[in-house]
Parts: C-alpha cells; structure tokens; sequence
DNA sequence: CAGTGGTCTAGACCACGCT
DNA sequence: GCGTGGTCTAGACCACTGG
C-alpha cells in the first residue's frame, strides 16, 4: 500500500538518514529541539517505537541527546584544546611565569574558563599495562593519585598518576589534595623527566566513566597514557587520563630534527 | 509477582550489567558466542524486546558484535601500534634503509602484517578547518589525495592529504597511484617539512566512514590532522586520517629539550 | 531447511521536568 | 497536571547464514 514500505531500506535508517541530513544541512542547528517522538511517528507514518529506533542510531552517532521530559535536542560540541607537547615542560613554565599552578589549569584559564580538580591518592595493585610500563611485578603495589578535573565545575577528565611507593613515600605526593611545584614536583625532589612516551588509544567509556563524567550516550573516550622516563632511563610515572571525545582537542606541536 | 520487577533499575540494565560482567570476569571471553536471544529472553524471563535491549547497549559499548544468522560474539580488540613521532622523520627513514615505500607500509610490515593502499586523486573546494590550515581561501580549489589503506586486506584507515594546487600540478602527486621518494615526495620536490602541528579529536564515525571502513557498531574513530610546514613557516601539507579506535594504538615518543 | 538476528506494530504504564 | 522520553510486552514477518 505505502509505497516507502517493502523497499530495500528498512524504515528507521531511512528515517534516520532524512533526519541526519537535516542535521549536516544545518536546518537543525545545535540545540535546536526535535519533535516529540508522537508527532515524529504521525509524520512519518510508522509506530511510535520505528521512529524510537531511528532517533536512537542517531544519538549513538553522537548527534542527539535525549532527557526525559525535556525532549530531544541537536548536540553542540565545544571542544577546548589541549596542548600536549607543552605540557611538564620545564621551559614552558618559565616562558609562562609560572603562575603557581599546574599546565592543565593554566592552559584552560587561558581559554578563559575556570579549572579545578578533585585529588585522592589510594595505595593499589596497578592495572597490568600500567605495571609493565612502570617495570613494577603485577603483585607490587604503588601509589596512584586519582584526579576529576573540572572546567566550569562540570566534569572534563579523569586523570590517574602512578608513582613507585618508595618514590613518593613521605612526599607531598602522598597527600590528597592540590600540589604544586615549579617545574612539576617530581622535579623539585631531584627526579628529572627526560623523556616521555605517549599511548593513546579510542574507545566507549565504560559505565563507571560514564557516570562519573556525566557522558551522554555516544560520546567516545580518549585514554591517553603517559609515562615519563628519568635520566638514567627508568620510568617515573605513568598518567593515564580519560579524556571524552565531546570536551577534547589534543595538539602536539612537533620539530623533527 | 515478579521480585525483580518494580525494583529501581529497568531491566534491560539489570541484563546488561550482568552480561557486562561475565565479560570483564573472563567467563565469556574475547570470540565467545551468546546464546540467541530467545533463549536468552527465557532464562531472565522478559521478552525478546528487552533482552534485544540490553544487547543492543552492549553492542554500542563496543563489548557486542552481531551478525545475522551467525549469532552474537564478544569482540576482540588487537588494535595495531602506530609509531607517530617516527613519521615523515628523515633520519627514521635513513635509518631503516628505506625499504622504498612509506612509513606507514613499514610499521605495518614491521608487525608482521601486510600493508596495501587505494589512491584516488580529485581536486576539490577543502572542508573549512583544512583550508584554515592550509591557508587557502575558501573556494580555493586544492588537490586532495585520498588513500584508503589496508592491512591484511581488511581496511584500515582513510587517509587525505590535501595541497595547494600550484604545489603540485605536474608532479607524480597528481597521479593517482602509490608514489613514493627517499625522504618523502615532497623533499624530492624541494619542499623540505621542518615542523608539524597535529590535531587529534575523537568522534563516532560518520555514515560514510563506517560503510567505507566496515566499522560495527560502537567504534569510535579518532580523526588526526596533520600539518607540515616549510623552513618558512608556510603549510604544505595538511592529511587528515580517520583512524578507527579498534584497530590503531597510537605512540609518541617526545624528548623535550 | 532450520536457526539466527533485524524490523515493525499496537498498546500500556512509568518517571522525570517543567509551569 | 501535562508533556516528554523510557520501559516493557506479545506477536508477526523478514533476511541472512549455515549445514
């Protein structure tokens, strides 16, 4: 009878391609409010749960968020940059002035926003990557100071420091709550960081990162793991921060030389 | 009548979260395959709908993969290491020997896997941001070089490097095929690249990228912009890459000095 | 062919946010 | 209270994969 019907295309991706091209056409701009669900379903002639399925491919994709209630609305994404080759360099803080906080604070001031962070320090058995990285056996435990930073006191990442024990026993590391030292602290107890390796790898969050971080459906994560070597070549720290697709723009500036 | 009924958590959460579990415990393991849903739907005693409703959760999270008439499988992640800070390096290059082909291909075979691309050259008007970084106007037409790389003949990666029309015209860069030059084509031209600035976001694929790169769902993408620049600070290059999250680890190796 | 996931409907009730 | 999205059911048919 209806002609959209029996075609090759099943009827909530057709309906979700008319939607999602109204989306990059820009006659739904972010922010804009959808339709409720019942009129959506009057529209396009099918039940209320077709147009359920459409709408939720969509939001998957990133492009929608629900609340209950509220209705629907076209996402808009912000993302700050954050410039990764800049940070815990000790010439960068000096050419800043050093303004008695750490690079990630300053860099998001700079974007003229308001930064905090929530620190606790736990005593644990590392995950397995993280253990190979530190050269710590799987059964030693070490210290992790767990940060939730915030911009505009809406949580933005979730950033997990690894120490050695005997590293940090007894320092201001130890200690859950904001330090702070020029050149980063780890400096000024005489451990040098001289070399960084970089990992980053692109996934779902799982549920407890999720909740903490407030994520709508269809916002993937960055977990980027940093470790910083000593002089002597023996790794210092490993960070590993979970940084959601929807808050973030990372920058390396490289010179190859 | 039903004690988990009317409890707080819907069900096709309580479902999903004792599912997510066997996952993570190991007790279903990377390859698995779930038992269909019907059966499924008796043993936690809902409907079809509400179990399809969990495993459609799990799917977005990235833990699921269905195919039709083959069943549901826990996925299994061996993403493949990119090394990123070795890249366009001219001294990496002389190092390895030159193999005669690009980094990427020798990274790839490095890991033991075989590395093959697609070329395909068009000279079109560039997305906003590449025109921005290339420092183009924006109905300036450049010429783009789309490659879509594959590994083991699974793709892998999109890969477009996109130029300023006068830079090009009349090099091999124009031809539609795999070139490559000792140091890189665009030395051999007397474009030297003395630094990069490199972007990365992460986001869900769009429509395009998950029928072109046979993403299932819940795969994030990261997208890494990469501009080169010569001795004179003026852009040459600028190659965005749309990397899928379950098949790349990224790497970089930073000295700050 | 049997077994599996994919689509679709009609109808019901619930939970949240706003005014 | 009303309007919104969220959950859930029962039942039907289709489309792909494999033996």
């Amino acid at each position: 009878m209806d002609p959209t019907r029996g075609s090759a295309r099943p009827l909530r991706e057709q309906i979700a391609d008319k939607l999602r091209q109204l989306i990059t056409n820009g006659e739904l701009q972010p922010g804009d409010r959808l339709s409720p669900e019942e009129v959506l379903a009057e529209q396009y002639k099918v039940s209320r749960q077709t147009i359920r399925a459409a709408l939720q491919d969509l939001t998957a994709e990133g492009l929608l968020m629900a609340s209950r209630g509220r209705g629907r609305i076209v996402r808009a994404y912000k993302p700050l940059t954050w410039h990764i080759s800049r940070y815990e360099s000790r010439h960068h803080h000096e050419e800043a002035g050093d303004p008695g906080e750490d690079q990630w604070s300053t860099d998001v001031r700079a974007q003229g926003r308001e930064p905090r962070q929530d620190v606790k320090v736990e005593i644990v058995e590392p995950p397995a990557h993280v253990a190979d990285l530190l050269g710590v056996g799987p059964d030693e435990l070490v210290v992790v100071r767990r940060r939730i930073r915030y911009v505009d006191e809406v949580p933005y990442q979730l950033a997990d420091s690894y120490f050695r024990e005997t590293l940090v026993q007894g320092t201001p590391l130890m200690q859950p709550r904001d330090v702070y030292a020029p050149g980063g602290v780890l400096a000024s107890l005489g451990h040098i960081q001289t070399r960084y390796v970089e990992d980053l790898v692109v996934r779902m969050p799982t549920k407890g990162e999720k909740t903490q971080l407030g994520l709508p459906a269809g916002t993937p994560v960055a977990e980027l793991t940093r470790t910083g070597y000593d002089t002597d070549g023996k790794p210092l720290r490993v960070m590993v921060t979970i940084a959601p697709g929807d808050r973030h723009r990372f920058r390396w500036e490289l010179d190859p030389t």
